[in-house]
RNA sequence: GGGGGCGUAGCUCAGCUUGGUUAGAGCACUUGACUGUCACUCAAGAGGCCGCGGGUUCGAGCCCCGUCGCUCCCGCCA
């Protein structure tokens, strides 16, 4: 094969796993990591390791001399050594099926041990049902870590996933373009990692939480097609799903609309997917955010399986049944789904079902079950035979109600659903339901202080025939963004941005920053871009970190970062952050405000 | 910022419920035996600030308080 000609270089010939029985009778010399060894006396074994694979190296007296048998029946794991020998096939009896290179053996001629190593922290070699060690090891040894086959695989299946994202941009006119790390604090959003300026007292810079505007300064400048696998930074609390600093894939384009978009996208995921071995269907479905909101309470719903949410406000409105009739007074509804076999759930699954919902802020949930054709739990006596006929539900059925505004009964429900369906085991692990969700709204109003807040980010367009409708009622209004969702997860999500200077200018006037002058201090650059000349433009990033994990059925963002930081943001590995000398402070004119510095 | 879980040998864990001889096991490590193993096998050995600090008690790995670290979740993440 061409790959092992690539390898070769003056100290050895092959990779370890890369060896087959085409090698047979080959003379090789390999180096690599001692993965574990068996010591038969006067015979010895020893799986030596690269990032290709395992092979196995026999030392044997009938071809390998006793000094050298001696040398690696001692030579400990995880040693680096360079062995030479010759590629046999191994005898019928003999193979290992479980190894690539199972079909054969390298016959020891010498060995040397090039990097002793001294018995590791955390083992690398493990058996079929060893645990892992613990994170907090995991990341402090994390050069050992990082040698298990696991891992390798993640970070190269990475590295795969990253070339074909520059290919199938690149060969679609997109240009590799860079953006500054050292930037500008940006007002709202998530907080900024600051970087204090040595040369100018008092300022600072900010790390990028996303190249947003300098993206949309290509488009004024003419370049037609951006992307960049872009390093972004914001100092926010952790998650299993999120790092301090992550990747994105970072896309803008000119004269574009929406669709557009989503159809290069869909390109771009299909041809990732591909390459991690799934051949996916496009285009992709589609749903606005009102009809998401309305049938699973959620922005980004998990469509492997149904569980919708239905209104039964009609059915609960004549009632005499103060929980409900009460709710709908208030301008609220009655919001629900029915699961079915939910009807057999014992009077304390249920309640653990209320206790979801209560956690997700709902003040209680209401139920009914139908078994053996009559309905029953406490709501059941209220209904009139008109409501329960309205309610539809089946034999077998339970029927789970938030009684409430939507903004109260969309996030229960959402948890409640994902709950009922996890307990059923009817999520279809093996389905992949990609999914636009479309038509966002442009604004969430904060419903303490009543301000508007930008529901994607302040660049974002509006949609045209909505301003045209309702010109003063901005809440009334959509935005041309889209949400790339796959089974509950957002991939990543863009917009269509504004290109007209004086529609911008309004927007960040309803955002609260009305004033001209605070305008051009903190948004100036992206303004007189767009004053200059701005082509209608859009475009869209996606979480990189967050698709290698998926691509690599991971389950946590460390698994396909190679350096990631703990929850705490700490990198236990190198020990940042850390104290600095204070003469380094005074240079950049920062004196700490923590006790006893 | 708040809540849950975990912290005992190099690693994974038991012991904690109900405080009481010398804190155990498997793997790894050291030594010895073993010529076809592939999680080799067998025998022996070494290995402990029970995260740290304080308290209760005649006595604490175990109970209480605090603290640190890791982790999961809520808030947060335009």
């Amino acid at each position: 094969m061409t790959e092992g000609n690539v390898f070769s270089t003056s100290q050895r010939t092959h990779r370890c796993g890369d060896l087959r029985a085409e090698h047979a009778a080959a003379a090789v010399t390999l180096g690599g990591w001692v993965h574990r060894s068996r010591d038969l006396g006067g015979l010895v074994f020893m799986d030596l390791r690269d990032r290709a694979g395992l092979v196995q190296v026999s030392f044997n007296p009938d071809w390998t001399s006793a000094a050298v048998i001696a040398e690696a029946a001692a030579v400990g794991v995880e040693s680096v050594v360079i062995v030479e020998g010759i590629v046999e096939p191994r005898p019928a009896e003999m193979r290992n099926p479980q190894l690539d290179t199972g079909e054969i053996e390298v016959r020891a001629t010498s060995l040397r041990v090039v990097g002793p190593a001294v018995t590791p922290a955390i083992p690398v070699a493990r058996g079929k049902n060893d645990k892992l060690p613990a994170e907090e090891l995991r990341l402090r040894h994390r050069s050992l870590d990082l040698r298990r086959p696991e891992l390798q695989a993640n970070l190269i299946l990475r590295h795969r996933l990253l070339q074909v994202t520059r290919q199938h941009l690149s060969a679609r006119g997109f240009l590799e373009l860079e953006t500054p790390i050292l930037t500008k604090p940006t007002p709202e959003g998530a907080r900024d990692y600051l970087v204090p300026s040595r040369v100018h007292p008092g300022e600072f810079y900010a790390l990028p939480q996303s190249p947003q505007i300098y993206k949309q300064l290509f488009m004024c400048s003419g370049f037609d097609r951006y992307f960049q696998i872009a390093r972004c930074f914001r100092d926010e609390d952790l998650r299993q799903d999120r790092q301090p600093e992550f990747t994105q894939i970072d896309i803008e384009a000119s004269f574009i609309g929406r669709d557009d978009i989503m159809a290069l996208s869909e390109g771009l995921i299909a041809a990732l997917w591909l390459e991690a071995g799934h051949d996916i269907a496009t285009p992709f479905e589609r749903m606005s955010y009102a009809d998401a909101m309305e049938r699973y309470g959620c922005d980004r719903p998990d469509l492997r399986y149904g569980l919708e949410i239905d209104d039964f406000t009609a059915a609960f409105a004549p009632l005499d049944f103060v929980v409900t009739k009460s709710a709908i007074e208030a301008g609220g509804r009655v919001r629900g789904l029915r699961v079915p076999g939910g009807a057999a759930w014992s009077r304390k699954q249920v309640d653990e079902l209320e206790a979801v919902a209560k956690g997700a802020g709902a003040g209680g949930l209401l139920r009914i079950k139908k078994s053996d054709g009559k309905l029953d739990g406490p709501v059941a006596k209220f209904l009139t035979p008109e409501a329960a006929e309205a309610l539809a539900l089946q034999d077998g059925e339970l029927a789970l109600f938030v009684a409430a505004s939507d903004r109260i009964s969309s996030p229960a429900l959402d948890r409640v659903r994902q709950e009922c369906a996890r307990r059923l085991g009817i999520v279809d692990e093996n389905a992949r339901r990609f999914l636009w969700v479309t038509d966002f709204p442009m604004f969430d109003r904060d419903p303490a202080s009543g301000a508007l807040a930008a529901v994607h980010h302040p660049f974002t367009a509006a949609n045209p025939d909505d301003m045209a409708a309702h010109p003063d009622v901005p809440e009334q209004w959509r935005a041309l963004a889209y949400d790339c969702v796959l089974d509950g997860l957002e991939l990543g999500g863009g917009s269509i941005r504004t290109s007209d200077p004086r529609v911008q200018s309004r927007m960040f006037t309803l955002l609260g920053i009305g004033d001209e002058s605070e305008q051009e201090r903190r948004f100036g650059f992206l303004l007189e871009g767009l004053r200059a000349g701005a082509p209608p433009h859009g475009g869209i990033a996606f979480g990189f970190d967050r698709i290698a994990m998926l691509l690599s059925n991971g389950t946590s963002l460390r698994d396909v970062i190679a350096f990631p930081k703990t929850t705490a943001a700490r990198a236990l590995f190198e020990n940042a952050p850390s104290t600095v000398p204070s003469d380094d402070l005074r240079q950049l004119h920062l004196r700490s405000t923590v006790e006893g510095e």
